[in-house]
DNA sequence: CCCTTGAAGCAACTCCTTCGCCTTAAGCCG
DNA sequence: CGGCTTAAGGCGAAGGAGTTGCTTCAAGGG
C-alpha cells in the first residue's frame, strides 16, 4: 500500500532532489548511494530498499526530467504543428544531457517501465496534437502511424546510431508522413 | 597497440566465455566480476582494467551475440527477402535474450560504440538485400528508407513500449515501405 | 638476442552493499 | 480523539565488490 502523504513522499522527493543536486555539482561519475543518501538525509539503506541500486534510481530521476513541461505549442494547423513538435522533441533528446537521461532511463528499467513510461509522454504529445488538428477538421494520420514514421526514427538513430542529428531530419520525417497520407490529386 | 595474437586475445575469450558459462548456469543476477574473474583463471583487476565494470564486460558479450551468423537468406525477389529477414530479426529481438542482450549492449555502453555496432550489423544484412535486389535489376529503396521505416520501428517497439510484438508487425511495415516506393499503376 | 612496453598478477585497502533487528509514523478503526 | 497495525526508515555489523601501486610477464621491434 502506498502512503502518498507522508513520510515515504518527502523521502522520495528529498532523494531525488539530492541526485539533481549532486550530478549538477559534482557530475555523473561522482555519483554513489551513500552520498546521495547524505546530502538527501537518509541512510543508503533507505535508497538500497526503495530503488534497489544506484542505477534504478537515476532511472527514475530521468524519466521524471524527461516529462514534457507543456503542451505542444499551436501553430494553427496539423503540419506545422507537428514539425515544430517534432523539431523541438529532436533538440532536446539529442542534447548531451538529453543523450545522458535517456541512456539512464534505459539502463536501470529491469522490467522496461520507465522506458514505457517515455513512449508514452511522447504518445500523449503526438495525442494531442492530433486531436487538435481532428477539431479543426483536418485529415490527419492515426498516432500509432505518427509514432512508427516520426518519433521512431528519431528515437532509433538517437540511441543505436552515432553521429549528430539535425532539426531537418525532424522536418523530413513529418514531410514524409504527411505527404504519403495525402497524396497530391 | 593491439596485440591481437597473444595473450591479451586468451584472456578476452576466456573471460567472454566464463560470462557466457555463468550466465546459463547460474543467471544474470548472479554474475560479478570476480565470480567471472575465477572461472576465467585471471584476477578481478585484469577485467577491471580492461572493461572498466561488469555492465560494459557484459555489454561486449551481448553485442557479440547479436551478431548475425549467416548472410539473409535469398528468395529471389525484393519482397520477399525483406519480409523473411525483418521476420526473423523481430522474432530474435523480441525473444526473451534477444531482448536481453539488446538491454545489455545498450546499459554498458558509455561512448554509443556498441549500440552503433548493433545498427551496423542489421544495416548491414540490408545493405545485402538490396545490392541483391539491384542486381536482379528490381527497384529497391535506399538503405536508410529501409532503416527508417522497418528496422526503426520495430526496435523503438522493442526498447521503449511494453507488450508483444508479431511477425506480422514486421510484414506490414515491409509492405508499407515498398508500397510506398512502387505505387500501383 | 636483448629491449621496450603494454598488459596481467598480486596484495592491501577502501567503501559500497546487504541484512537483521529495532524504531517511527501513516492510516485505520473503534 | 486515541490506540492499533503495518509499511517504511534508521542503525550497525559483516561481507564482498571495486581500486590502486607495484611487480612480473610476454609480444613485438631493433
Amino acid at each position: 500500500m502506498t502512503r502518498p502523504g507522508g513520510r515515504s513522499a518527502r523521502v522520495q522527493e528529498s532523494v531525488h532532489a539530492a541526485v539533481r543536486d549532486l550530478e549538477a555539482e559534482q557530475g555523473r561519475g561522482a555519483l554513489t548511494v551513500p552520498l546521495i543518501a547524505a546530502r538527501a538525509g537518509v541512510t543508503p539503506s533507505t535508497i538500497y530498499r526503495r530503488w534497489g541500486d544506484l542505477q534504478e534510481l537515476l532511472s527514475d530521476v530521468a524519466v521524471e526530467r524527461l516529462r514534457p513541461e507543456a503542451e505542444p505549442a499551436d501553430h494553427g494547423a496539423l503540419r506545422t504543428d507537428l514539425e515544430a513538435w517534432a523539431e523541438q522533441f529532436l533538440e532536446e533528446m539529442a542534447s548531451p544531457p538529453g543523450r545522458a537521461y535517456i541512456r539512464d532511463a534505459l539502463a536501470g528499467d529491469p522490467d522496461g517501465s520507465n522506458a514505457g513510461q517515455c513512449s508514452a509522454y511522447a504518445a500523449e504529445q503526438v495525442g494531442v496534437i492530433l486531436a487538435r488538428a481532428a477539431d479543426r477538421g483536418e485529415q490527419a494520420p492515426d498516432a500509432e502511424v505518427v509514432m512508427d514514421h516520426i518519433v521512431a526514427p528519431m528515437m532509433y538513430r538517437l540511441v543505436f546510431r552515432p553521429g549528430p542529428l539535425e532539426a531537418s531530419y525532424a522536418r523530413g520525417l513529418v514531410e514524409a508522413t504527411l505527404s504519403g497520407l495525402m497524396p497530391p490529386g
